[in-house]
DNA sequence: CGTGCCAGGTGCCTT
DNA sequence: AAGGCACTTGGCACG
């Protein structure tokens, strides 16, 4: 391989002078590489909050979209952080230490990490085309019953997806074995009460030109006190898991296929 | 400083042999340090929902709390992830590739990501003990609030934080200056209709006692239809960005220390 | 841009 | 454990 077609995916800098960081630093942001810094930092974030974060070794990773994140030793979630659309200044400031700004101009919020002692550095040039697939997702529970209404009840017949309201949404809404309108709140985790007063804003909207407009909530269980709330307004609750749906999904997918292939067989007689 | 002693923040392994990595990251794990492996991976998650991953270059993040992040190339959230809690399960397959398996038993998820290749690992004895302090929250608004309730309305007295009710919290609840219970429902953003709704709940509660019972909303900015909303609901709102509540709260706290050496000339005279 | 809502939300707190 | 709720929530889709 050529040495000017040859990637190298990572490049490690061990034990960099803070002086030497934004020769490496500045060219690698400005090429959109992916950086990783780990040495002893300070942060201050200004922006909705504010936060200061005394001294202490930490890594710092800066992506090519601008987005930061600074990870301490432990815990899942960032100390610090920035979503993507940063602007960076990396810096060496009159006393010595190594400083790198991150503002993000759109909801002017700024970053300020400053390092003291910088233990690796390393750049990163990654190649990732993988896709990412989601599965038994809210999106994926309102896929199955448009595709299987019988998972509602019989004779459910769903007329839209995502019905835009003033008052905001409609998961699914149809028509029910009578002809009466049936609004559809999904839940994939236990219903709040927060979700059916949600629903109930809907149905009651639609009520006034028709009482019988039905809502129902579709989820694995039900929260706290939302049995008799859902009593009280009127509402309807089928407990429905993300897995069932998803299984109904899979199952209706494969006879739907079947069916196909019986038709193909049938077009080629 | 004797080599016994002596820390290394970063030990640093450039493109080691696959099969080489359990003896790498067995002993770092067991040791509590955190791990850095960057290389071509497949991440298949399976737990609330499930997800894969195809192949792809990415940066891996294991910490001592048993905690996970796969980190893309792009974005500000890892791609897959592991709150802490996990046990890990580093082997080479069958097949040669290297597996790191990492479950969290508390909520029955596990993380599969196998390796085909590995850029770097870097093993992080990170020192740490910084403070991390956040200004400008909602708590801060609250203390603000109770340390100089004039901000809400002259001749208003706090006598509860965190009022619990069968429904829910209240932030601050007090007496005005007529005596009459005034409760205070605090965002840091703007209102939205659900804070209203919370709020209503609170105060219909209350009013079924007493209907002079207030609620009044406190926030820098009111959402879409809220005004309308807290009309109809016969609630108040008092315009109150998280900026003024820290600058009153600094004001008071430094009215308050110097009342403070006052007192202690006075003692001392 | 704001408005609304989901998320494998996470984290923190209290029964 | 489950309930309630804030979060620099982030993210997406839409008017």
């Amino acid at each position: 391989m050529n040495s000017l077609t040859e990637r190298s995916p990572v490049s490690v800098w061990n034990f960099p002078k803070l002086e030497k960081c934004p020769e490496i630093l500045k060219p690698a942001i400005s090429r959109r590489l992916a950086l990783l810094i780990i040495g002893d930092c300070s942060v201050v974030y200004s922006g909705r909050a504010s936060s200061t974060l005394d001294w202490g070794e930490r890594l710092v990773l800066v992506k090519s979209d601008g987005s930061v994140v600074v990870h301490r030793r432990e815990g899942y979630e960032p100390v610090n952080w920035q979503p993507p659309g940063c602007i960076f200044d990396t810096s060496i400031q009159p006393d010595g230490l190594l400083r790198i700004r991150a503002i993000r101009p759109s909801s002017r919020e700024s970053l300020d990490i400053r390092f003291r002692g910088v233990f690796l550095i390393v750049e990163l040039n990654l190649i990732d085309r993988g896709g990412f697939l989601l599965y038994a997702s809210e999106e994926d529970m309102k896929r199955a019953i448009v595709a299987c209404p019988s998972l509602i009840e019989d004779g459910f017949r769903p007329t839209m997806e995502e019905k835009r309201q003033p008052s905001g949404f409609i998961d699914v809404f149809g028509l029910d074995r009578n002809g009466n309108p049936l609004i559809v709140e999904i839940k994939k985790g236990p219903v709040r009460r927060e979700a059916v007063f949600q629903l109930a804003r809907y149905v009651s909207k639609m009520r006034e030109g028709n009482p019988e407009v039905r809502g129902m909530v579709i989820a694995p269980s039900l929260g706290k006190g939302t049995m008799k709330l859902l009593e009280t307004l009127k509402l309807e609750f089928r407990q429905l898991s993300p897995k069932t749906c998803l299984e109904a999904l899979q199952k209706e997918r494969r006879t739907r296929e079947s069916a196909l292939s019986h038709r193909f067989d049938a077009s080629s007689d």
